[in-house]
RNA sequence: GCCCCUAUUGUCUAGUGGUUAGGACGCAGCCCUUUCAAGGCUAAAACCAGGGUUCGAAUCCCUGUAGGGGCACCA
């Protein structure tokens, strides 16, 4: 049976790289008809955000992510929130004690080696209390000092894992800490409720980014310590920004809620962001969530970083717009819609936008002109392809006019027939007649929709108003 | 400083000893067209460097270079 997991520690919000963490762990899960699981890592206390396991909520929500158990969806391995399993973490860390794996420090804080001091980084760190006798230990404990336990890492030998990623690794064990375990307010490190979570809630596969590949054979020790059977490990490499440097909130990079406000779907989002160290083995670039876990393959996950781009998002974006039905796109584009383009047939700007849109936040600039015409040049009126000329323009315009003004039905079709009955009699490209009509209703270079389209849209009367206001126009520039 | 990892067009990638090095985004051009999109077609664009191994290396090995990560009572 398949048991992943995504344990994010609830201090911010949630950002790109968490997203995909959490979508591979899920599609791994998925794809074998396996166990998704969330579990809170909030045993930092001085790191915690408190809203921000909301934030994971919803994040995983909007993404369409469905753990199968969590703190809110109890499987019989809970409690999945690590600051309410602190006396397991203990009963664990006293095996260790017990068995020699492990051992009580007294050092302080500063007692540590000065490595802020010198600026040099020591690796192997070997701490002096893991000599103490247990007489000495008594003393120590007696004079109340509050231990930490730390991890008895081997002084010789290696270890080695096999990673789906990046394949076999192997770190000298002279290369490990004496890893604090328990700190001494009694939460467990990072290192620590990891691995016995990870066991008791019979996790399969550990999903996690690439900077924990070195300090895997720590874990792996403390698996082989208490005599558990090791999961199989997935180590992700790191998301990256085109010109090489890490995404950050800070320098303003957004994140998966962020992006989602600037107007990109959810759905696109995770499929791009699926596709960032991974891909099917064959052209398929658009997928649905539900596709993914069909075809996901953790043993296609790429080693190298991934650059994110947005120009690959937005298009992956408009991919997915079209891929929406009329219906769920209008429900979407609604609350997109300034208030001045209310009194307008939505439905109908939402089925011209439609094929057009790259993201949901353009469509304010994209349809504002339909409540107020712009201020736009005569020299728009002048366009090579259409062959229209300012001269051709008003021949047009002028001529155009009376016969929509008679027009008895005003719809698309008959506008439509009425302009290429009249393009034929006088001999004219259709595009020469719909030119400066599309112009003189919009004063924009191009819009979603053609003439005609936008006659219909705004009615006779609006139409004829502006068809007269750019009439006045050419003939001011005559 | 020590250790680990990575390296194909601007970007995401395919590729596991023999390919005109394939696809996608972006970019340019053309076609289609009632403007713009979409769609179709075409073009430009890459194997980090140097050594090996081999009849033959993007692919295997070594060295170098560059980039990333780790070395916390953070995760």
């Amino acid at each position: 049976m398949f048991r992943t997991r995504f344990a994010p520690s609830p201090t911010g919000y949630m950002h790109i790289g968490n997203l995909r963490t959490a979508l591979y762990a899920y599609l791994i899960a998925k794809k074998a008809g396996g166990i998704f699981i969330l579990r809170i890592e909030d045993t930092d206390q001085n790191r915690n955000v408190p809203s921000s396991v909301q934030a994971i909520y919803h994040g995983l929500a909007l993404a369409g992510i469905v753990y199968d158990e969590g703190p809110d969806k109890d499987g019989g391995h809970g409690p999945y929130i690590q600051s309410q399993r602190l006396p397991i973490y203990k009963t664990y860390a006293e095996k260790l004690l017990a068995s020699g794996d492990a051992y009580l420090c007294f050092c302080g804080k500063s007692d540590k080696p000065a490595q802020e001091q010198t600026g040099e980084r020591v690796q192997g760190y070997r701490d002096p209390c893991r000599n103490l006798s247990g007489k000495e230990v008594e003393e120590k404990l007696a004079e109340r000092i509050l231990p930490v336990v730390r991890q008895r890492i081997p002084d010789s030998g290696s270890s080695s894992y096999f990673d789906h990623v990046y394949g076999t690794i192997t770190i000298e064990n002279s290369q490990l800490d004496d890893q604090v375990l328990l700190k001494s307010d009694g939460y467990p490190t990072y290192n620590f409720a990891n691995v016995v979570d990870d066991h008791l809630m019979e996790i399969s596969h550990v999903i996690r980014g690439q900077e924990y590949l070195s300090s895997t054979p720590k874990y792996n020790l403390l698996y082989q310590a208490f005599g558990w059977q090791q999961p199989e490990y997935i180590h992700l490499p790191h998301i990256i920004k085109e010109d090489g440097s890490k995404l950050s909130k800070r320098k303003g990079d957004p994140s998966f809620e962020d992006l989602v406000g600037m107007g990109y779907l959810p759905s696109a989002i995770v499929n791009y962001v699926a596709l960032l160290g991974w891909n099917p083995g064959d052209d398929r670039e658009i997928f649905m969530l539900e596709d993914l876990a069909q075809v996901f393959d953790m043993d296609r996950i790429n080693k190298s970083s991934a650059a994110f781009s947005f120009d690959k998002l937005l298009w992956l974006n408009g991919e997915h717009i079209r891929l929406l039905s009329e219906e769920a796109f209008h429900a979407l584009a609604l609350k997109y819609y300034p208030e001045s383009v209310r009194h307008i047939d939505l439905t109908r700007i939402s089925q011209l936008i439609h094929p057009r849109l790259e993201k949901l936040t353009d469509i304010p600039v994209m349809v504002s002109f339909m409540a107020e015409l712009p201020a736009y040049d005569v020299a728009l009126f002048e366009n090579q392809k259409s062959r229209s000329t300012l001269d051709s323009s008003r021949k047009v315009l002028k001529e155009t006019l009376p016969l929509l003004e008679s027009l008895a039905e005003w719809s698309n079709e008959t506008l439509f027939e009425t302009l290429k009955a009249y393009a034929q009699e006088q001999g004219l490209k259709l595009g020469t007649v719909m030119w400066p009509i599309r112009t003189a209703l919009s004063g924009l270079p191009s819009t979603p929709g053609g003439a005609t389209e936008l006659a219909d849209l705004l009615g006779r009367q609006k139409t004829l108003l502006r068809l007269h206001t750019g009439l006045v126009k050419l003939q001011a520039a005559e």
